[in-house]
DNA sequence: ATTCTTTATGTTATATTATAACACTAATAT
DNA sequence: ATATTAGTGTTATAATATAACATAAAGAAT
């Protein structure tokens, strides 16, 4: 099971994080062929210095702040488009939201586990359910080509009380 | 595997499953003791009237063409709301739509198929899905609450080519 | 280097989804 | 019959998302 959940569920060096992210995201879009534009590279930034996922209209509000003029929607809403085309952020349904993927170059399709109380999320990367999945599917005859999984709960930290966030 | 599959993605009576689905939505209203107004029984009809999941303004029309009146969104909001909480219905993230639930006494959380091309949906309760995800939420000191699971895929009408809805 | 072409962004307007707040009505309980 | 609670009506507006078209910037071809 590939996971992120110790990262954002406990306390780390997330500045390192951050950069890590970004070098990374460099070189797959180098790869690929495809322009890290310095909206983008921004949106996936501020994605990454949040530990909770942000909606389109707080990106707006904080990409406004950091260019001192005034971003509109669809620039936004195209800088996310792109990183999740890319694999390097995910839409979060139950929310709205988004965040930075901590496994780009991972096929998996991932499972998001949110706290309610923190709204941090964790993203895990379990081949055991996504095989499930898969059989289940075929089972039904249902060709499946993506897929959402959301859980709801409460987080180590909040559990604890040692979430000082 | 419980599942309506069979039902949502093959021809089955229509009429007789939303017979059957009111019934048994009165009887569990009555159990609890909470109330199947007359707006709450006509969207939970128009859900299950309608093979694809609908969206609170698709339900505002169709109410309003039903009662010759304009219904405002809050009264289907509302409505909806009413139906979810008491599990009659469920809401699908991905799409902001809503579908009535073939399973209204199961405990399950539950797994939907959507069909990209024909918007129909499955929804299938699968206990070792449920399990696993259980189990990975222990492993990471997770307390799971609630989850949303949506898969997105082509249904077996339509890979056949003999959907003609 | 210059032009062509493609890709990305800026800008305005508007569509779509959802809820707040308050008035009113209907059902149930006492 | 009245009090209480639950549900609905109504208006306004918040929050999320996209369409359409103009402009600019980057990369490719000559």
């Amino acid at each position: 099971m590939l996971t992120n959940a110790r990262l954002v569920f406990q306390s780390h060096d997330h500045q390192r994080t951050l950069v890590a992210a970004l070098d990374q995201a460099t070189a797959l879009c180098a790869e690929r062929g495809v322009r890290l534009t310095s909206a983008r590279r921004t949106v996936l930034e501020l994605l990454w210095q949040s530990l909770s996922p942000l909606g389109a209209y707080q990106l707006q509000d904080q990409m406004s702040k950091l260019s001192e003029k005034s971003i509109a929607p669809p620039t936004v809403y195209r800088a996310i488009e792109f990183l999740v085309e890319q694999g390097l952020a995910h839409r979060i349904h139950s929310l709205n939201a988004f965040i930075g993927c901590p496994f780009p170059n991972s096929v998996h399709s991932n499972v998001f586990m949110i706290c309610e109380q923190c709204n941090n999320v964790a993203e895990v990367a379990d081949a055991k359910i996504n095989q499930l999945i898969t059989d289940r599917s075929e089972t039904l005859n249902f060709t499946l080509r993506s897929q959402s999984i959301e859980l709801f709960g409460i987080c180590p930290k909040c559990i604890n009380g040692d979430n000082h966030a």
